[in-house]
DNA sequence: CCGAGTGTCTACCACTTGGTAAGTGAAGCG
DNA sequence: CGCTTCACTTACCAAGTGGTAGACACTCGG
């Protein structure tokens, strides 16, 4: 039941807004790719179906695919606004943050926050990998440039004798396994008695940050 | 061509075998299970269709719906033999191991071997854990007896001071998924320059060891 | 006011999906 | 021998799947 039919706004109704007509068209793009990557993040490229995409955002399934070309485009188009979005959030918790161990806070805190409020960003990660390449390829690329931050980073401070040296991309994987994890296995959380709540998340976190920080960081020579 | 038809034994010849009639039936089924297990943990639930898996055995898809009432018993069935496995592994790799961190090590080699080995093992974990409920409890109440020992052997170790302090459930969780992302996520291994192979792959569990060692034992009060 | 272009829709299409119904052949049992 | 049971098949089906073709409405430059 009026699933498609312009339900939105009144039938012949076109709104005014400065941009005009070539205007409308970006927005439901921008539509279509929000709800593209919440589904995609949170139940998966597969089991995300075109027509239920379409029926969710009043529109229907050509007009997904007027603006992407396949479905495989859409995820590409997806992932490229995926990884634009994680590089900014990272850039902007880094940017305040100071030398050394705090920015390792820094992330992971800003991982935590954006596992409450987008988890559909960080799940969109995990599902890419999950489906290899070509997808998981375009978001290596993606994050290439933070990635090799990354590891610069962790090699500065192995070299600096605060961070305990072994290979920067291994720290950097396991690291990355342990957070993420931590962040978003849910169901693996809730298999060991942990059920998801805001104290719970804030508890977890601070472990976490504990255990990433014995880990890494050095034995201080007392 | 073929793919059908009972192209396995020659028409007619049916092989007696002690256990006979009825054991047929069992080897289908066994058949069934390796291969759907294969399917589900390296392509992914959604991503296997019956029909296809039925291909791969030569069989018709109604033969597999016969054993299995229908797709999601299937993966019931599967989880239940993959779990089984696991948990056989790891007691076996646990038998042979002292005390204290020697058994962390046991596991953790016990992991790699299985990411080498049999991959499709760890990977019906992952793939089950995305999927969620009901999938995801019957392997979280399978794996519980596990669990729980490693629980309680996290909490022992603690107790006489040989571990970092903290609650053991969290650290489970943290070890859990450092050790499955080290071990299995070669989509962002590649991300980080490391391309897979044996060599590297002993040198990943060396340092995921030492990553996991300063993690938690607790600091030696010299 | 006209013609081009843009954005969206209706109407299909070929193909695949999980699942059902009904049957077939062989083995086991009385 | 006939009857049942087991293992499996052929023949379908309704409901989706991603994707194409073509039309319609609406806006804008000329």
């Amino acid at each position: 039941m009026a699933t498609s039919g312009g339900a939105g706004t009144p039938a012949g109704t076109t709104i005014e807004r400065p941009g005009g007509r070539a205007a409308r068209g970006r927005e439901t793009d921008d539509r279509i790719l929000a709800a593209a990557l919440q589904s995609f993040g949170t139940k998966g490229y597969e089991a995300t179906s075109l027509d239920q995409l379409a029926g969710e955002l009043g529109v229907t399934k050509q007009t997904i695919l007027y603006h992407h070309s396949s479905k495989a485009a859409l995820l590409d188009a997806v992932i490229d606004r995926a990884t634009a979005d994680l590089t900014a959030t990272f850039d902007e918790a880094l940017r305040g943050a100071g030398p050394g161990w705090e920015r390792v806070e820094a992330l992971v805190r800003s991982v935590f926050r954006l596992a409450l409020r987008r988890p559909e960003l960080l799940g969109l990660v995990r599902e890419v990998s999950r489906l290899g390449a070509p997808a998981s390829t375009r978001v290596a690329e993606n994050l290439e440039p933070m990635v090799r931050r990354a590891r610069a980073f962790l090699a500065a401070e192995m070299d600096a004798g605060r961070m305990r040296r072994s290979d920067p991309a291994l720290v950097l994987v396991s690291a990355y396994s342990t957070v993420l994890g931590v962040a978003t296995e849910v169901e693996v959380l809730r298999a060991v008695g942990i059920e998801p709540s805001l104290r719970a998340t804030v508890v977890r976190r601070r472990e976490l940050l504990a255990f990433l920080r014995s880990a890494l960081v050095a034995p201080t020579p007392s």
